[in-house]
DNA sequence: CACCACTCCTGCCCGC
DNA sequence: TGCGGGCAGGAGTGGT
């Protein structure tokens, strides 16, 4: 589901509900979301424990805890959201029952392809380390992006989500931010030229701002822990677009899939040098 | 290393 | 209506 404006939305309206609260209990219904570690393991971590910060690296959820930190992956589909009692949600997946009130912070994973682990020790949370630039960073300079695709061969889009050039863009926003580049998807990452890379060191921080200013998008499911979709599904300049026109050169939008994964794009316009 | 295919899941939508 | 195929916002893995 969610790429980082979606999740930087979750993390911005879950801050207000969650920080300072104290963890009672909490349970896990699909032992392999934890993996390698165990539901009975994470709960009795975390159980007597105060949220101390909520942020966010890359897509990945950031719980501080008094002690250690509680990392969260949405994945595809995965929710999360503050439930003031009430009953559980169909597909809720995790429960974190926080005091004071009767208040479930809730994880809801239809596709239950979200991760959730504890860190004892913030130094060592394995999965940030490799981690690139936050795409909301302005101060990127092209030579350094050039420098970091120069072992790449792979077409630019798909380099796009690995998540150790920038960490947060995802399929939506990669197509998108090579729109307002006019960058081919399929150039080769090594063959970008120096103007491209400075063209989209300016184009992925202004999409995803953007992006941010309404919320994500939402295109089947997404809903932030207050319950808004986001918007900027309404603004995609070629994402899920395919056969409309292009708002730029009235080219017609194409889909190809790179890497088993769906790209949009207009060859209209996309192949300045 | 870089790259590619494949995998984990469930639900929805489309065409027959 | 029912069914099968394809597709979905992500990322880790194992083989080459």
């Amino acid at each position: 589901m969610p790429e980082l404006p979606e999740v930087e939305t979750v993390v911005r309206e879950l801050r207000p509900h969650v920080v300072g609260a104290l963890i009672k209990s909490a349970k896990f219904a699909i032992p392999r979301q934890l993996l390698p570690q165990t539901p009975a393991l994470v709960s009795r971590r975390i159980r007597g424990r105060k949220i101390v910060a909520v942020n966010r690296r890359g897509k990945y959820i950031l719980l501080k805890l008094d002690h250690g930190t509680l990392v969260l992956h949405l994945r595809m589909s995965g929710r999360l959201y503050v439930r003031e009692g009430g009953s559980a949600l169909d597909h809720e997946r995790a429960w974190i029952e926080l005091q004071p009130g009767a208040r479930t912070l809730a994880f809801r994973d239809v596709r239950t392809l979200g991760t959730i682990q504890y860190y004892p020790d913030d130094a060592e949370i394995p999965a940030l380390r490799a981690l690139g630039w936050e795409p909301l960073d302005t101060t990127v300079a092209p030579g350094e992006l050039r420098d970091r695709l120069r072992s790449r061969s792979m077409a630019i889009k798909p380099v796009l989500l690995d998540q150790s050039i920038w960490a947060g863009i995802g399929n939506i926003y990669a197509s998108d931010s090579l729109w307002v580049a006019e960058i081919d998807p399929r150039v080769p990452a090594n063959r970008l030229s120096l103007r491209q890379c400075e063209r989209l060191t300016k184009s992925v921080p202004a999409v995803l701002t953007r992006a941010l200013g309404q919320g994500g998008s939402t295109l089947r499911d997404f809903m932030s822990p207050d319950g808004m979709e986001g918007s900027y599904q309404k603004h995609f300049r070629v994402y899920d677009r395919e056969g409309e026109p292009c708002s730029r050169c009235h080219g017609t939008i194409r889909r190809i899939v790179q890497a088993q994964r769906s790209t949009y794009f207009c060859p209209g316009c996309q192949n300045r040098r």
